[in-house]
DNA sequence: TATTTTTTTTAGACTTGTCTAAATTAATTA
DNA sequence: TAATTAATTTAGACAAGTCTAAAAAAAATA
């Protein structure tokens, strides 16, 4: 249907386009590891096969067909890494490498079924929310764990970085997906965090606090 | 390591050889779908880096790292077969487009996983073997139904076609891996072969009895 | 063995996706 | 608003893999 280079494309544009109005060319460029003389190009062409919204130097965003295919690989990205972790028993920070490859299978029947296999799972390992057979997805309204006040409670239902050296960190210190959370202190001289669960107490960094999302 | 389209000539090339002494290529292009001229320069490349024995004119053997190569493709693609039949529930008859994609996920560690996941099967759910993770396989000797005597007995244990339409006519018929038949009768006149099982009759044409392999 | 047929290879071209370097447009700052 | 800087696009080239058409080699046949 499309190559794994316009899929990759597509998939970048939507992820950036959740955090900005239109993505650049730029941004394009850094997401997929090219130049942006190459992202010029490959706009054109997703331009022409009407999946983006592409004017010369007004950046993109992507039409509803377009919307539908990048979504349809974030599904498979998530599903997938929810496979390798829940049942080939793989770590939250080994599977990314491997769902980039296994999202371009084609067959929809395939990842239907694999959905089902695993109970229509509806986050991934790293509490991204698995968009359904429609798109839909439980997009919950998550605060970065730095914005919580002293003495919120929340519980940490995502991560914002997918880095293995920050899962890694996570691991070790138990800080992990579903955990409860409560802010204790915010320390006056570089403002770090101290939280507590019902069985420890955690002093994390304001850059470790940015990205852990919280479900107030 | 090898493009997508690397592997799948390589692929190509070892299946060829378990008939014939090297493999040419003529054949090599019906295979892979290419034409002969796209053939011969693949054949420079792979030879380039020592993947196969090529000289102008003699057709190709594999080297031993071609051959680990190939073996692994098999490996995956068998794999891949199993889960999607044993695990995800599709019908023998509609797995191989899907496994022709899975073959290329590079992780040897997803692969093993996958393996151990669902208990090292020896067979694939058309009965052909299936690589350990250091390339050996369980080659049994099989026969084609259309070389039995009468009143001989033996187990249906693989098919020599994979073709959409014959599974789905071997499973119409309940003629499936596993069970064990005797021939009753051979037809004089067209000599079609007539099988039974402990519970059935069935008349087979000699193109099916062909693409049956006995272990007698 | 000479000729014909088949197979394989070479030559040259095309497509996809990439690049660098140069040119153009937009944005920023003085 | 003019000048500078940053972002984007264009132009031209390259690598991988494919093709068709023509040439060369091997195999088959007379």
């Amino acid at each position: 249907m499309h190559s794994f280079t316009e899929e990759n494309y597509l998939k970048a544009i939507f992820h950036l386009l959740l955090k900005t109005q239109s993505a650049t060319t730029n941004e394009i460029a850094a997401a997929t590891g090219t130049k942006a003389a190459s992202v010029t190009d490959m706009l054109k062409k997703l331009a022409e096969k009407k999946l983006i919204n592409y004017a010369r130097y007004q950046g993109v965003t992507l039409t509803d067909s377009g919307e539908r295919i990048a979504v349809g690989i974030v599904r498979k990205h998530r599903l997938w890494e929810h496979f390798l972790v829940d049942k080939l028993k793989f770590k939250w920070d080994e599977v990314h490498e491997m769902a980039e490859e296994l999202e371009h299978i084609s067959s929809t029947e395939l990842i239907n079924r694999l959905d089902e296999f695993m109970g229509r799972p509806q986050f991934d390992p790293h509490g991204d929310p698995i968009p359904d057979c429609n798109g839909r997805m439980n997009n919950q309204h998550l605060q970065s764990a730095l914005h919580l006040k002293k003495d919120q409670t929340g519980k940490i239902a995502a991560v914002a970085d997918h880095s293995p050296a920050f899962l890694q960190y996570l691991e070790k210190t138990q800080l992990t997906i579903g955990q409860t959370i409560t802010v204790t202190e915010l320390t006056d001289y570089d403002m770090a965090l101290v939280l507590n669960n019902s069985q420890n107490e955690f002093n994390i960094s304001r850059e470790v606090a940015k990205n852990l999302l919280i479900l107030v």
